[in-house]
DNA sequence: TTTT
DNA sequence: TTTT
């Protein structure tokens, strides 16, 4: 019965982290993740692949991709796949994402980097640069709190 | 630019490997891979939640697949995570896969097994019990013949 | 300065589990795992090989490989890589070791199988088939523990 | 009898790597990596905790390791834990190492960056930032060549 | 020392 | 739709 279910993901953050505080006093953090990958195709040119991955992260590592996580910022991160099913337009959807787990922000920290801009990475010491989900066996619970629910709205979906 | 995208799984297939061999030679396999993980929940009940995870195969895999593999057959996978975009009824909608790259069976062969059941493993001792995408390399390439062009149809998606 | 260690094995176990119990109520549960690969050489000849590790459980793993682990069980693990020194005739020595974060039971549990032998998977249906380590987080305090000291003992290596 | 003989790592090289040209004209490098992770101990203070591996890299990531990878250089990388046996001073020792397969460079690429030093990480456009093993299924053959045969010395090991 |  |  018991099983595997990892994800292993490198990549850049396509935009800022959407937060979310809900009623019970969780948060969630959702985000497009890209990773590239390049290859040489049969005519001998370099080509580029990049897919995108629905990221969603609870709790503990909300509030850290809210504070640290910026759209560009690289990140190795660890989950597992779900994919929930939704309506819309009468038509029942399906939206597959990668619950976060663990995460290393894999961004320099540029010393004496003066200035700020969209991209930078923490400068200050107070920014963990590994962070795990609060509950660790309750993988599986802590995909429960139900954010439609607790926004009283369904047409609010994350992806 | 580079990035990873790996997707590890242990789990059990829903039903026997669908199998198409395209018109260039090449074959594609496709099914679904349950992966259950239990937990006890805040009342102390045992909870089992399973995923369900669209899979695909391709040429060397999807042999090995269309020989060996059967509703109910355990599994380790590794692959990548991609998704595609298709039209149904006039709506643009996304299916999200594992393209795997690595497969090891992990059922037990059983000795002097006697008779045929859907359930048997292989006992053959030509059943390889590793196999890997014939493409290393070209994960990206691997995932490039497209079924539906191939098939000269758009009604007939894997998932 | 936050990083990645991680190691993801299938394998089989050399010999029983050796379980201690500590002092401070802690128990580690120490053997061997083989993993092992084939590939065809250059003659064309199916070769075979095997790499044997050293793995490590604390606590709640200890637990259960003590009651469900056997030799020749197979398992799927997830864990991280630790070297130690040691003094052995005076010379330092190093060894490396798996400590285990998750585990999965990959056997198949025989329905309806009589009788009893060393290959024997649980039958129990109390036999979790997936187990974690303990405390999450402290990954690296789950290794603290030492050993030979809460032994009194420093020729009294694991491995 | 497959089985899955896996590590993931993120981590800093401690040095140069060290890179041989062996007779046949593979090449092999090798270093050392840094992975730390952090954690709050029971009083409440950060401590960090740091592992080294021994890694080993064959032929194209040799060659790629050796123009590329510099003491301080972050890598993602993917491999298989080996251990060899060797004599010194009459003793057996043994040396666990973590065989290379795939790599991805993680340094930021420092736009206009003038002049340089030892942790500059690759600014030329021609950087590969992903790289695997040039052989894929025969990772056990990869690991065949004979570093001390090749180079008629058995006192000269990586490690 | 495992497994097939 | 799997598995225990």
């Amino acid at each position: 019965m018991a099983g595997v279910n990892k994800v292993i993901l490198v990549g850049n953050l396509g935009r800022d982290p959407e937060v979310r505080h809900l009623e019970g006093g969780a948060s969630v953090a959702t985000f497009s993740l890209a990773t590239s990958e390049s290859y040489t195709d049969r005519d001998g040119n370099r080509q580029t692949q990049t897919e995108w991955h629905n990221i969603v992260m609870w709790r503990g590592l909300a509030t850290i991709a809210e504070r640290y996580l910026k759209k560009g910022s690289k990140i190795y991160l660890e989950g597992k796949l779900t994919t929930r099913s939704y309506e819309k337009d009468g038509i029942t959807r399906y939206a597959t994402e990668v619950v976060a787990r663990d995460m290393v922000m894999l961004d320099n920290r540029p010393e004496g980097q003066v200035g700020n801009n969209a991209y930078a990475p923490p400068t200050a010491a107070d920014a963990p640069s590994q962070a795990q989900a609060a509950s660790p066996a309750p993988a599986a619970a802590a995909a429960t709190p139900d954010l439609s629910a607790a926004e009283g709205s369904n047409d609010d979906l994350p992806f």
